[in-house]
DNA sequence: TAATGTAGTGAAGCAACTCTGAACTATTCT
DNA sequence: AGAATAGTTCAGAGTTGCTTCACTACATTA
């Protein structure tokens, strides 16, 4: 166990280098902005916390004695470490430094939000802002966990001890192969979807069954590209959001639309470089 | 001019690494002996002068965010730095190291107090002790000057500024060659005494004045060396500290007696070591 | 499911601290 | 000598930080 440390104050330090600084203790009292008496008395308190003699009286006027060095050196090496401290939460503070973890899903990454992400990382330089692209489920886990400070993700999924806010909704649009989609709904598809366990694909098969379309599913991935890729060999018909279904295809017919929320970790003190971004998102 | 710092304490710092390093805030609270909810409103006032978010709220529980590190290197840089300060507080404080410095006439550095010094450097090794000797009037300069801690001077200096405080009598005896000393006091001399403008010199003359003797002075030093000397080959008597007499003259005849006095700067801080060194000086 | 224990927070009261302003003293300047 | 300057002390007021106690959230156990 550690001897008891004595109570200090950074306050009572910059006194002491205050007066070892200025030609007199009413000047030095004057730089720090307090009266010449609360510098007495402060440095009176300071010098019997210490337990050590630190000046030297002559007369009334006292004299910071050589023994004293190493305490001033002390002062000046705590004060400079405080210093630095201040200006890393003011840079923290004001979202010029620190570290923000954001997650996207793929839509929202190289979709919706590329140009904002763009210039927040212009705004912030020094920054160090990670992004991972995945589905909403794992983003949401590591927004559970604390591993990310923000995710936009698809709604509706609920999470205890996640906070969600939408930002946008997006419609979501049949493609087919070059043939056309057909009059008649019961003759779409066949289907070929996101997979399984995807918030998205749910919504479709919810959207494709209210309309009456048969759903049938010839195949599935995760990646849009793949999607796309099978539509035009002429596997299936396909339901995207609009913004992913590139220049090769169609207006396309929307059948539905999924929200596109904000993420964040209940209750976490809002990190204020998380807030900017989350104020850019908004728009 | 530097932004304002952020007015912490050692004791807040203490806080947060103690946080960080036990399993629960309870026992954070218990190790460093206050209560929980002291800890909880301490650590809020820490981060709230710190501008900085630090903690992220599970429920009721809050937990150091990975951000915060950087706050908690420099708490611990801190803490460690006032653990030291605390140890060279302790170790001064009981005189243990530092700097002494002490100033003695010839006759107390190699007469009186040859024992008190060695005795004094071996208790405390790690104490920087200097020992300057010289005669009265120069020593008392230099404690008034602050160049000294502590001397031991002839008593019966004034000296606006200087605290003297009586260590001991010490008997000036006369001392002949070999002949001896004739009984008819009007006979004793010529001299060879100690330079004018000593104390010891004067103290000298006026006890000669006073029995009747002749004052007629043929040499002067202030080495007793030299007057020792002097007397062995005849030039004349001396009026010396029996303990610089050395042994190869008689007992002497005591003619008058001077002051061994204790003397620090008026008003001066007691410096532990010098007051521990006073202490060993009276015996 | 209720009961109990544990961890942390918040409010009230109190003691200690630290500031300001005024009176005072020593030292220096004129 | 008198005035100006520098620093201290004292008393009072405001602030801080602690303890105690009550309360809530969560977890464990019956």
């Amino acid at each position: 166990m550690p001897p008891a440390l004595p109570d200090l104050s950074i306050r009572q330090l910059d006194y002491l280098v205050a007066v070892s600084t200025e030609p007199s203790w009413a000047d030095a009292a004057a730089r720090i902005g307090v009266s010449p008496s609360a510098l007495s008395q402060g440095l009176s308190e300071f010098e019997r916390r210490i337990g050590v003699p630190l000046f030297d009286r002559e007369g009334r006027r006292r004299t910071l004695r050589p023994t004293a060095e190493p305490v001033l050196a002390h002062a000046r090496q705590v004060i400079a470490l405080t210093s630095d401290l201040a200006d890393w939460a003011e840079r923290t503070r004001t979202g010029r430094a620190g570290e923000l973890r954001v997650g996207m899903i793929d839509a929202a990454a190289v979709g919706h939000f590329t140009d904002v992400l763009r210039q927040f990382r212009d705004d912030h330089p020094e920054l160090h802002l990670t992004l991972r692209v995945a589905p909403s489920g794992e983003l949401l886990d590591e927004i559970e966990s604390g591993d990310l400070d923000l995710a936009v993700v698809v709604g509706g999924h609920t999470r205890r001890g996640v906070h969600t806010e939408s930002l946008m909704n997006e419609p979501l649009a049949v493609f087919t192969p070059t043939r056309g989609l057909p009059r008649d709904v019961t003759a779409w598809g066949p289907w070929v979807l996101f997979a399984q366990g995807s918030h998205t694909r749910a919504i479709v098969e919810e959207a494709l069954q209210r309309l009456g379309a048969p759903t049938s599913i010839v195949a599935e991935s995760n990646q849009p590209e793949v999607l796309r890729t099978m539509v035009e060999l002429g596997v299936g018909s396909t339901v995207l959001p609009v913004v992913q279904a590139g220049p090769d295809f169609g207006p396309g017919r929307v059948i539905a639309e999924r929200t596109l929320v904000l993420a964040r970790r209940d209750g976490a003190a809002v990190d204020p470089a998380a807030e900017m971004l989350a104020v850019a998102l908004r728009n």
